[in-house]
DNA sequence: GAGTTGTTTTGAGTCATTCAAAACAACTGC
DNA sequence: GCAGTTGTTTTGAATGACTCAAAACAACTC
């Protein structure tokens, strides 16, 4: 079955990036995989629906060690809990709202890091460039103009 | 005198936008322009050796105020407190150290909001473009590596 | 100078996240 | 297959940046 085979991939890459294959880490990609952004707390509810005895703890834990291990992707827009996305190597950016905290992704015209060059660099080794767009979503627009 | 000068200039600041004047929103004022991107916390210490009864929450209610009436910027990278900054109305970038946090303005090329334009809006009504550069710094890339 | 409104202080509270130690489970090599 | 080693999860507590609320206070208005 279907679900088979995307376990068996979930557990291969966590191997290929030395992190050993756990109950929780499965839950965790496959609760992030394809849905879009969420927080810590979102990504609990959902694994606690297919593995109940996870630890908010432990999503955490996970989710910082997929993220690090590139598995992942955090993305900490000011004035809401860190997002995490299963969409990851290709350097894309996100709109966020100021309404409700809605995020979107954006493509990047460029795709690999850094896709812009700073006029200045004062001597930094730019790493990354990081584009957050600020708006209104369409919901929040119709809401209150 | 100069003190007397910059004194007055940022009482008429504060009225232009509305706001009462008052010693700690002088203070707060004062000690943020033209020392780069302070955290509330920095321009508490800088603002209690001119006004040593100055509260922290004065200080974020302050900031807050400034911020809000535009007369500062605040800026919000992952992983460290707010900054705020007296450099307003330039739409410039920043560039963000990984390994101490320290930050560096970048000029932007356009200089006005939104200065980038998502390829795909997904129904959002993109306000600003928030440009963060992440890389190392001169001191950190000396120190190791 | 009294009144009104906005500001500051004081003190407590919140939230997302992190720390630490003990219990536990995955992989290694026999 | 089983013990040993190492990494992971759980539990419980702590942290830091920031916010909330109410009372004391001060700026501007008339
Ligand atoms: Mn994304
Ligand atoms: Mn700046
Ligand atoms: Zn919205
Ligand atoms: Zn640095």
């Amino acid at each position: 079955m279907a679900t088979e085979i995307r376990r068996e991939q979930a557990e291969a890459r966590l191997r290929a990036v030395g992190l050993k294959v756990t109950a929780p880490r499965l839950a965790v990609l496959d609760a992030v995989t394809g849905h879009g952004h969420l927080d810590a707390d979102a990504v609990h509810t959902r694994v606690m629906a297919e593995l109940p005895a996870t630890s908010l703890q432990s999503v955490y834990n996970v989710l910082g060690a997929l993220a690090e291990a590139g598995l992942l992707r955090k993305i900490d827009p000011a004035g809401s809990a860190a997002r995490y996305e299963s969409r990851t190597g290709d350097n894309h950016h996100h709109l966020v709202c100021t309404g409700c905290g809605a995020v979107a992704d954006v493509d990047c015209v460029v795709g690999e890091a850094p896709c812009l060059t700073p006029s200045n660099t004062g001597g930094f080794a730019v790493a990354t460039a990081e584009v957050t767009f600020w708006g209104r979503c369409a919901e929040c627009q119709a809401a209150s103009g």
